[in-house]
DNA sequence: TTCCGGCTAA
DNA sequence: TTAGCAGGAA
């Protein structure tokens, strides 16, 4: 396997080494929490969101045993409005695990990543590579797509075999460690930068060929595929209530939840319960509802400003 | 396969 | 209006 006809891996390579982008996860020094902390928040989530959290976060849990001393709650503030939260609470759960059983220091064997909460088969090699530098295939959407691309000549990945991506770009990587590793970085910034799936920007792609560019840039042959919608889902209600548990300081009533979705009781009392069971939040034990891990704590007095009333 | 946020370029 | 965004887990 390898780019249609010539191999284009010295391209790639200079490319990248001109036209990276000085994204703050790649300044020297950065460590392998710090790289995790900023994969688990670019799930899903484009750089210009994740990069003036993710500078928060290394200011404040530079390590994993300084957010493992954060309630749950903490953490969920701090990530704010990045979306699906329970990555965070999954970061937590990981940043105690590492300061509990891995001496505070995110490994570099990719078995090892595996088994950390939130960490999948993108983030594992993510992490493997562009932190410890390992020659393995990492593999993201626009990996995926590149590969589609460039060597399949189709416009963009079918259905998503992880195991058949990962072997297809094993066998694009030089054998060169270090020039692997540069590989790997080089392809997801192509996707990211260049060949995108709104549109490929050919004329600027470093490149000498593409299977899809030689077959004519055929469109997409694939059936139109589901959207998943938004409006009016749970994953909106559930947003709608975390937010306001999110921008208070201590445990609501029902009622402050109950507002932010008065349409659906039903609906909302459904994700109000999912939100529980996902663990993002908890009821106290007089029926007051908070972010996990605060709900035990004092809410504010309500009585001790008697000097007030 | 489906669910899980929130934002924005086109 | 919506597709798409450095995915993971059940």
């Amino acid at each position: 396997m390898s780019f249609s006809k010539g191999n284009g891996t010295e391209e790639l390579l200079e490319w990248y080494r001109d036209n990276a982008r000085d994204l703050p996860w790649r300044r020297p020094g950065v460590t392998g929490w710090q790289i995790l902390m900023s994969e688990v928040m670019l799930q899903q989530t484009p750089v210009s969101r994740v990069a003036p959290i993710w500078e928060q976060w290394v200011a404040r849990w530079p390590v994993p045993s300084a957010m493992a001393g954060s309630s749950q709650g903490e953490v969920l503030r701090a990530w704010g409005k990045l979306g699906y939260p329970r990555r965070a609470l999954r970061l937590h759960e990981c940043a105690r695990v590492l300061a509990a059983d891995f001496d505070d220091v995110v490994p570099s064997d990719v078995d090892a990543l595996l088994t950390l909460p939130g960490v999948g088969a993108y983030t594992a090699r993510a992490v493997a590579c562009f932190c410890y530098g390992a020659r393995v295939p990492v593999v993201d959407t626009n990996v995926r797509r590149v590969v589609a691309r460039a060597v399949h000549g189709l416009v963009d990945a079918g259905n998503p075999s992880t195991t058949r991506d990962l072997a297809d770009v094993e066998a694009l990587l030089p054998t060169d460690t270090a020039r692997a590793a540069t590989m790997s970085a080089a392809l997801m910034e192509l996707g990211a930068v260049i060949c995108t799936a709104r549109s490929a920007d050919c004329a600027r792609c470093p490149l000498p060929d593409c299977a899809w560019v030689d077959a004519g840039k055929p469109p997409s042959t694939a059936a139109p595929k589901k959207v998943q919608k938004f409006a009016g889902t749970d994953r909106q209600v559930r947003g709608k209530l975390l937010d306001v548990l999110r921008a208070g300081s201590g445990a609501v009533e029902k009622a402050r939840l109950d507002i932010v979705w008065p349409q659906d009781p039903a609906q909302r009392d459904r994700a109000l319960d999912s939100l529980l069971v996902d663990g993002l939040i908890e009821q106290t034990d007089d029926g007051l509802f908070a972010l996990a891990g605060e709900g035990a704590q004092p809410s504010p007095p309500r009585n001790s400003s008697t000097a007030t009333r």
